[in-house]
DNA sequence: GCGATGTTTCGCCAGACGTCGAAATGTTGG
DNA sequence: CCAACATTTCGACGTCTGGCGAAACATCGC
């Protein structure tokens, strides 16, 4: 029961669903994702940590910087089932989309403008 | 977002997610329920609502007792979809194992009898 | 109808959760 | 090595949630 609520736990907060859908076209690093959300960068931190710990996502920590991604082809298969039941029960999602739009600009900008940006911001 | 964020959050629950599985085989009286967690009847009447508003059971009332069971076929398809994948995520879970035997022995009592035993423990 | 009975609703409390800012950690560049 | 920077961890705060008992709400039997 424990890894099944670590599941449903981690999915049942909307910011962190946003992160899921955030990462479904490929890696983002946190930076990235922190602009996304429009959230304090330790709080995205925490949601992170919290869906790693669920097995939905994976990171990589490349330079500076550490890539997100969600869990692939290795995950056990209740991990992957439910990803793709939750992309597909978000479809048409408006909050989705237009995070979405939103990612595609946050995608035109280098990364390191984007830290220092929020570090600025404070 | 807000029906996915209803299952999720209904899903999140340990005892919430033990009810699903009682319910697996067959409708259910509160008061058997009630017998099965060994919680206040008041809460397990909660615990059945949220799950009644995220649409994944739905009840019925026959004389004196009002009886729930999982959605059906009528559902929506992510309703019926997140249910079979909680049920195969869960397979062999030592809580859930436990609860069918349990189930089992409270079936072979009146429920009459059940609720007067609810109301008499307090 | 009235009292007993099964269920739900209502307050209330303790603990969990989301959020932030500050401090700690780890990594890059000079 | 030191300073700058990206990320995580820690501590604190307000809110939400799960639990209970009591009261309210049906519903059945006499």
């Amino acid at each position: 029961m424990r890894p099944f609520l670590a599941i449903t736990k981690a999915l049942a907060d909307p910011q962190r669903v946003r992160l899921l859908c955030a990462l479904r076209h490929g890696e983002l690093c946190v930076c990235q994702l922190v602009e996304l959300l429009g959230l304090a960068g330790s709080t995205v931190s925490k949601h992170l940590s919290i869906l790693h710990h669920a097995g939905l996502v994976a990171s990589r920590k490349n330079e500076r910087w550490v890539y997100y991604r969600l869990a692939d082809d290795t995950a056990p298969p209740p991990v992957r089932e439910v990803l793709e039941w939750t992309f597909r029960s978000l479809q048409g999602d408006p909050q989705v989309a237009s995070d979405q739009t939103r990612l595609q600009e946050i995608l035109q900008l280098d990364p390191h403008l984007l830290c220092q940006r929020q570090t600025r911001r404070k």
